[in-house]
Formats: structure tokens, C-alpha cells, sequence
DNA sequence: GTATATGCAAAACTTTTGCATCCTT
DNA sequence: AAGGATGCAAAAGTTTTGCATATAC
């Protein structure tokens, strides 16, 4: 299925920004990516889309589960493609890295939790912050990557 | 131990300010509350504290443990006093109620899936986001309590 | 008395919105 | 052709900062 299918598949036209927009995160060079990171990556390859379109098309992306969204700590909103598997982050504080996890124990004591409460989950945001404590962290003392 | 003296004791000055924000956070009216639930409070009892005080000041009982710090969706940082035992939240959706929960089995699968990778967790935050299913839930379609 | 804290206003940042114009179907 | 999408600029919401004044020790 071509880009556009995907993107008619879920009833948005195939317009020039998001389809740009989705490129940017199958490119993969990065995989979590703020709405500023992704102007960033479009202001340096000439595409002419706006900020403001660049907010409107991630929402609707995550709407459409394309995209999922997440925030770490520092506020701003990361997106990165919905691989279609739940998993949680490990985020280093020193190098910026993410790193996905899923652990099958802790999504049943969360429900476990949740039921004994007489809750019912919508969902959940479980992020660890962490020092990687691997050769290859530059420790760029948090370069805001 | 006075609220002077547990001030005095992390090294900030007692002044009226301080003072004002612990016995708020104290009064335990509302645990979970953003600077502006703070000001608010403030405000009508008429205490001359400017908002940038309030932010000012929460951010030092952070640095001091008095209060902790943290962020559900919708992007407004709440405070809560630190009561010494770490705990995680689930908030309702529909009502905005937060209550707090400890699973050692959460905190035992974060520190081994940490491990595994090779980082030593600094900090984490888990929030479930559920509806409460009770009665006195008013469902006031999420007035941003 | 001195260093620190405060209030106010202005600024910084992220995100949203209004509106005329442009593009996809 | 028609309706939705875009870009720009302005606005909104939260948090931070500059600075003269006031306060705690």
C-alpha cells in the first residue's frame, strides 16, 4: 500500500505536507520527533510547510493511528509511527536516546491496579529516565536532542 | 517541627510566601494542584502572592523534596507534598479525581527491564488514564480540574 | 546592613486559531 | 467546481526572567 493509499485509508487526502511529514518519520532517521524536529527536517529540504500545518497534520496523524504521541519530561510533545505493538520508554537523561520496552508483567499489574480501584484504562504513560551508562553516550549534557 | 523550622532546615528563608503556599498544600483541600490552583487560592484569601512567586517557590519545595512534581496530560505540571513514599497515579478522565497507587511488582519489573538494558533509573512517572466508574463521579465532561 | 526574595510586567516557548488563498478530488 | 487544507500572523496558555523594591536574618 503506497503513502497515499495509507493516508486515503483513513479518510485525509494525500496532500503534499503529509505526505511529506510521513516520509520524514519512515526515513527513520530519527524515531521520536517533536512538531519542531519535523519543521526542522522540512525547513532544511526546501519543503514549504508551516508550522502551524505541521501541529494540524501530527494531531490528525494521531487520531488516524498513524502516529503515537508522547511526552518526556520538558513538555514538549514527541510523535514516532505507530508500529502497531503498546510499549513504554527509557529515555536517557544524559544523551537524549530512547529506548522502547514492553514488559508483559507490568501491563497486567497495571490493569490489576486498576481494576482493584474500579477503574477502567484508557490508557497509560509509563516513561523511565535513566543514565544509559553506555560507551557511546556522548553525555552532551542534554543538547535538548 | 514548625513549617518555619522545616524551611529553615533546606536552607530557604521563612518568608510570608513560602509560608502561605505550604499551609495551602497542608490545608489538604486539594492534593494535586498546578501553580494556578495555588495563585487562585491565594488570591482569594486575599495573600498578596504574585504568580511568578508561586512558580518560583514551587520549584524550590521540588529541589528541597517537599513537594513533588508531576505532569498528566494536558501539559500543566501538578504538586503534591511529598509524604515520603513514592507512589504513581491514575487519574479519571471524566471527573479529574487522582489517586495514587504504589505495586512493587511495577517498581521491581522497571528496575530489572532497566537493568537488562544497561541504565540505572534516576526517576520514572506512570499515570494511568482511565474513568472511575463511580457514583460520585459528576462526569462534568472534563472541566480541566 | 546585606543578601535574598518578591511583585509586576515583559518575554519565552509550545501549541492553537482566524482567515484569505491554494490544492485535491 | 467545491470543500477541505495550507501558510502566515496573531492569539492563547503555561512558565520564566529582568528589575526595582521590599523583606528576612
Amino acid at each position: 500500500m503506497t503513502n497515499i493509499d495509507e493516508l486515503k485509508s483513513t479518510g485525509l487526502k494525500a496532500t503534499i505536507p503529509r505526505l511529506k511529514i510521513l516520509e520524514v518519520f519512515q526515513r527513520g532517521g530519527q524515531r521520536h520527533m517533536s512538531a519542531e524536529d519535523v519543521f526542522r527536517v522540512l525547513l532544511q529540504e526546501r519543503a514549504d510547510v508551516g508550522l502551524a500545518t505541521v501541529y494540524r497534520v501530527l494531531a490528525q496523524f494521531e487520531q488516524a493511528s498513524i502516529l503515537n504521541r508522547s511526552q518526556f519530561e520538558g513538555g514538549k510533545s514527541v510523535y514516532e509511527l505507530n508500529g502497531g505493538q503498546h510499549h513504554d520508554h527509557i529515555v536517557c537523561l544524559d544523551c537524549g536516546q530512547v529506548e522502547e520496552f514492553y514488559d508483559p508483567e507490568i501491563e497486567l499489574r497495571q490493569q490489576a491496579v486498576a481494576s482493584a480501584r474500579g477503574f477502567t484504562i484508557t490508557d497509560h504513560a509509563l516513561s523511565l529516565y535513566a543514565t544509559c551508562n553506555k560507551t557511546h553516550c556522548p553525555n552532551r549534557k542534554a543538547l535538548g536532542d
